[in-house]
RNA sequence: GCCGGAGUGGCGGAAUUGGCAGACGCGCGGGAUUCAAAAUCCCGUUCUCGCAAGGGAGUGGGGGUUCAAGUCCCCCCUCCGGCACCA
């Protein structure tokens, strides 16, 4: 034992050398990045800002699945300081939030507390991994010297409004210096209107005081509305669409979520929607991550059209005054639309739709309205009062879980009230429907049964008229063809039915295009069940007459039919004829009828919803608002920033499993000297809200750039010269949330020309989840590896019961234990074999199990490297290191290797740089002579990947300072080939022979090498030789037979 | 249901974008070294038939294009991620 530790001095040694390196870097402030003007800065390098998505600091630390993306940048932020890049490449906290909170609650200590020691955990975590950051520019944003800025951005957004003309955000002074010059105008609803035509809406200059408090109120980027808002009672707090998952659970510890309407600070990213959208075309970003963005905006193009209530459907109510009215004569209403025009806001005796396909308006049998539309009360006729206030009352008692789960059935009620289409002048009836969102487009729609999946299903279950306004193509009528026999026949069957049943009204419509349709009819008729084939005609034919007996309809775009109908001649001259139109055309035309009659217009829709920004939470940054006894809100000065969380000893929030408990804050319990703010004899109450989760990481890339500056949120020429962020790498579950709320917020302090740059990052990577081995049992259970044996490599059995059990991969989790704690890795093996195998796992960007057993490969390769350079049993240089001039193929191979190791760095394959790295050793391992040569110019390759071993081994090959300040080793193009190849030869495909030939032998010389082939000759004998392909430096093919 | 991504040895994964499938690592087998073991070094390792030489099959399944397909085209299956009454 003793012999050993003696005679072996020059063991890799990787506790030492990594902590004797992390000192020295320390020490020396070696990744110490400079701005520009700082002294020592070189601006004629290039720049590279390489960032990571900071963490939560968690009281659990980092698990090996965080180090996975911080060690890809680390890589590539080494590498390219060493290619003579500026690089900066900083880390910090997201200190603020929920989940910092949790774990304060939980534990029972402050979250000042509980956030310090995770965050002084997780620095030495990430300090142990040996990453080249600039740890001067860390941040943590629940400092308040940070979130002074936080709270600075936030009164960027509230001085703001956002002016669609310019399609930019401008300061709130000149949406008054507009108003005032009358530039623009007020509606009614105190709105600005902002291309007013002459005389219409208000003048500023003519309202009250408060009315002008409201019109720029409603304006500002950020302000509180009362909204239906998602509320989480067991977390005490509203949550943004962004947190609730598609199960109606937050996002954070799956809580159920419930609707009700709060009065809320709400961020208007809407007015962005198109920018956010356009924007990403310029982001080399994953297409997975953008079409995620493009879905959760949702831009839909189409019209509003406005169709007139009927009267006599309206009750004569009490309250007369609010009472919708309507209309008795639907060609007078047409003729006062021509007149006005389409109105900004639908009048009273109209309800106003969105809809996507204009040019399905024919086909508009029914209409619904969500059964929170204000209208919803004053159509329903006093005898379907009763049934339709039920189901207006029962939707809203409905949680989003149970709408999810009730979504295939569809309910509804009819309210005993008409309208007309305006198209054709029919009367159809107006349902309230769940089916129907209030809080998309206008919370009404038109419904199209013969061309929309969910008003056909709707149609047929209330027996409401279904009817074919665009014909099916032929490539969806044989799709149906193909459907099982059972299902044909009954559709055959319900057609014949139907078709007996109507065939006398269809002929006295006298519709034109029904005339090919009848003629088939009546011959369908005629014919036997049995020998009526439902070709993809028939089908196509059916579905024109009675859609109603299939089973889903056709709503794919195609030619118009019944546009009008053949009995709908009563409209005069005012008639939109789409008929024989394609579905593109008929939009069009449609689109041009619509605005020329007054009664609808072109019209964009996005599904995106403003941004829900206050939270009911302690752990957050304050608004930094004040109010008055008015209930007027007044922004602080910048000069009274940072406004400071108060501390509490009680910071809970108010958890009540009653979803609509009167919610108490938890900033209402800190003291009147914090809450009440006096200025000049006046009191003021601090806003009590805090901010979500998502504000801090909106812009922290930017705080990155001059951390220490306290009069600016970051330095203008700092800014200027280090952005746009050139990699930015973090978990794809930050798709939309982070990602779109931290470019809406960028696109406004640009707008504000605070920042140079329209997007703050320009390429993103996620990098892939680490998983873990698991194992299931006959009984479909899952274990983890402590449980099974393995047998023989690839079969498992369980431990205790020899049951087989098969491999899987699973997510790792607290529950299976299956979690790897970095430290232990680290521990045993050091930091620079964890950031090996991490890397040498497989493609940065794909999930992938970790694998213990895997690790020591790795920390060999270490070993391996180490007793290159070292002398193991006394600690020296190796003898076999010489200063030798390299033989041509050790050459070659030192160049091969730098050529393939740049270029794979380069394209972030990690995995294969590393694999290049390991056929390098495994050549010079055996050799006695080992030249300097190509050894000094290897341990700078290793340098991005094994940092500390490489600087130790560069200190002991006699140089100065570290590896990882020296240049990265060129290559020459010529040396990094061979000048031999080993060429397959095929015969017909197969591989017959291989031939050593020089690298660039030309096609004549690989055809007659191949020929000459003892293999090849005996391969062709008795064959006439066809074609001879050849591939240079690839292979020879012949063809013969 | 819709939109993405992926399926390659016992395992993680390579494969000039149409050109020798399985680089590299793990595991496994064998050998050297050792009194022995660890460590180290060397050799082998897709499956299958065969003592061997050698043959056959093979990139989720089925078809196709091509001298040549893991890679391109059509159909299908499985897994993962996202969205989900968005009119």
């Amino acid at each position: 034992m003793e012999t050993t530790d003696t005679v072996r001095r020059g063991i890799y040694d990787f506790a030492a050398i990594e902590q004797k390196w992390q000192a020295y870097w320390e020490e020396h402030a070696t990744y110490r990045t400079l701005n520009p003007g700082e002294n020592g800065f070189d601006a004629s390098k290039p720049k590279l800002y390489v960032l990571d998505m900071f963490p939560y600091p968690s009281g659990a630390g980092l698990h090996v699945g965080h180090p996975i993306g911080y060690c890809a940048t680390d890589i590539i932020s080494r590498f390219k300081r060493m290619c003579g890049y500026n690089v900066l490449h900083p880390i910090g906290f997201d200190a603020f939030g929920l989940p910092a909170e949790q774990y304060a609650v939980e534990h029972g200590i402050h979250p000042a507390v509980t956030t310090k020691t995770n965050i002084d955990n997780m620095r030495r975590q990430l300090k142990m991994f040996g990453f080249s950051y600039d740890w001067n520019r860390e941040i943590s944003t629940c400092e308040p010297e940070y979130y002074k800025f936080t709270q600075w951005i936030f009164l960027q957004l509230f001085n703001c409004w956002y002016d669609p003309i310019g399609e930019r955000a401008r300061p709130i002074e000149e949406l008054v210096t507009a108003l005032e010059r009358g530039e623009r105008r007020v509606d009614d609803a105190m709105q600005v209107m902002h291309a007013p035509s002459d005389g219409e809406g208000v003048a500023y200059s003519d309202l009250s005081d408060a009315d002008r408090r409201t019109v720029l109120d409603g304006a500002r980027l950020a302000g509180v509305y009362e909204v239906p808002v998602n509320w989480c009672p067991a977390l005490g707090t509203v949550l943004s669409n962004e947190e609730v998952t598609n199960e109606g659970l937050s996002d954070r510890g799956n809580h159920p979520v419930t609707r009700r309407p709060l009065k809320q600070w709400m961020l208007r990213i809407t007015h962005y929607a198109d920018r956010l959208l356009n924007d990403l075309e310029t982001l080399d970003w994953p297409e997975s991550v953008k079409i995620m963005q493009r879905n959760w905006i949702g831009k839909s193009t189409g019209a509003e059209v406005d169709f007139p209530i009927a009267s006599g459907s309206a009750p004569a109510s009490e309250s007369s005054g609010s009472d919708a009215s309507s209309i008795d004569d639907f060609q007078a209403w047409r003729n006062a639309r021509k007149e006005s025009g389409f109105p900004v806001k639908p009048d009273a005796a109209c309800i106003r739709i969105y809809t996507t396909r204009p040019d399905t308006l024919f086909g508009a049998t029914y209409m619904v309205l969500a059964p929170e539309h204000p209208l919803v009360s004053k159509i329903t006729t006093p005898e379907h009062r009763d049934a339709v206030l039920a189901y207006v009352e029962a939707a809203g008692h409905k949680s989003d879980l149970d709408r999810t789960a009730d979504a295939k059935e569809k309910t509804g009620a009819f309210t005993g009230a008409y309208a007309y289409n305006p198209a054709n002048g029919h009367k159809i009836p107006i349902w309230v429907a769940d089916y129907v969102l209030m809080g998309y487009g206008t919370g009404a729609i038109m419904a199209v049964p013969g061309s929309d999946t969910r008003d056909f299903a709707f149609a047929k279950a209330f027996d409401l008229d279904i009817v074919t306004v665009v014909e099916p193509t032929t490539a969806w009528a044989e799709q149906v063809a193909r459907l099982p026999k059972g299902t044909l026949s009954e559709i055959r069957e319900a057609a014949r039915r139907r078709i007996s049943e109507s065939i006398e009204r269809w002929k006295h419509e006298g519709s034109e295009d029904r005339g090919k349709h009848i003629a088939f009819a009546e011959d369908y008729l005629k014919s036997d069940r049995g020998d009526m084939q439902l070709d993809a005609q028939s089908i196509r034919n059916l579905y024109c007459l009675t859609p109603r007996v299939f089973a889903v309809p056709f709503c794919q775009p195609s030619v118009a039919i019944n546009s009008p109908m053949g009995g709908d001649h009563t409209l005069g001259d005012d008639v939109c004829d789409l008929n024989g139109r394609s579905t593109e055309q008929a939009m069009t035309a449609i689109g041009d009828w619509l605005e020329s009659c007054g009664t609808g217009r072109r019209a964009v829709n996005y599904k995106l919803r403003d941004w829900l920004f206050s939270r009911q939470r302690y752990w957050g940054e304050p608004i930094p608002i004040l109010h008055d006894n008015a209930g007027r809100m007044i922004p602080l000065d910048e000069a009274d920033l940072p406004v400071s969380l108060p501390h509490l000893d009680d910071f809970s929030p108010m958890v009540d499993p009653d979803p609509n408990a009167p919610i108490t804050l938890p900033l209402s319990k800190s003291g009147d000297d914090w809450k009440i703010v006096s200025r000049e004899g006046s009191a003021f109450r601090r806003e009590l809200n805090t901010m979500p989760q998502w504000a801090g990481s909106c812009w922290y890339y930017l705080r990155y750039l001059s951390p220490n500056n306290t009069e600016r949120f970051c330095d203008p020429e700092a800014e200027k010269y280090w952005m746009p962020i050139d990699l930015y790498v973090g978990g794809a579950e930050h798709a939309v949330l982070h990602l779109l709320y931290a470019r809406f917020w960028h696109k406004v302090l640009y707008d504000l020309g605070h920042i140079t740059t329209p997007e703050p990052f320009q390429k993103l990577l996620n990098q892939g989840m680490v998983q873990a081995f698991a194992y299931r049992d006959p009984a479909g259970r899952i274990l983890n590896d402590e449980r099974v044996t393995e047998t023989s490599p690839g079969k498992y059995i369980v431990t205790e019961s020899g049951d087989p059990a098969v491999q899987i991969v699973a997510k790792m989790s607290k529950s299976l234990k299956n979690v790897v704690n970095p430290d232990d890795i680290i521990s045993q093996y050091g930091a620079d074999t964890f950031r090996l195998y991490e890397m040498f796992m497989g493609p940065i960007e794909s999930s992938k199990p970790w694998n213990t057993r895997d690790v020591p490969g790795l920390h060999k390769l270490l070993q391996r490297i180490w007793r290159l350079v070292v002398d193991e049993h006394t600690g020296d240089i190796s003898a076999a290191l010489t200063t030798t001039t390299p033989d041509d193929d050790t050459r070659r191979l030192l160049h091969k290797t730098i050529k393939g190791v740049t270029e794979d760095i380069s394209s972030m394959k990690f995995n294969t740089a590393i694999a290049l790295l390991f056929e390098f050793v495994n050549e010079l391992t055996p050799r006695e002579d080992r030249p300097r040569e190509v050894i000094e110019p290897f341990v700078l390759l290793l340098s991005p990947f094994a940092p500390h071993m490489a600087d130790e081994l560069w200190g002991r090959l006699g140089h100065e300072g570290p590896a990882s300040l020296q240049t990265w080793p060129a290559y020459d193009p010529e040396l990094a080939k061979d000048n031999s190849v080993e060429i397959a030869v095929q015969v017909m495909g197969k591989v017959k022979a291989r031939i050593i030939v020089p690298a660039d032998a030309d096609d004549k010389t690989l055809e007659r090498v191949a020929m000459e082939d003892e293999a090849v000759k005996k391969a062709i004998e008795g064959k006439t030789v066809r074609k001879v392909i050849t591939v240079k430096g690839r292979l020879v093919n012949i063809v013969a037979n």
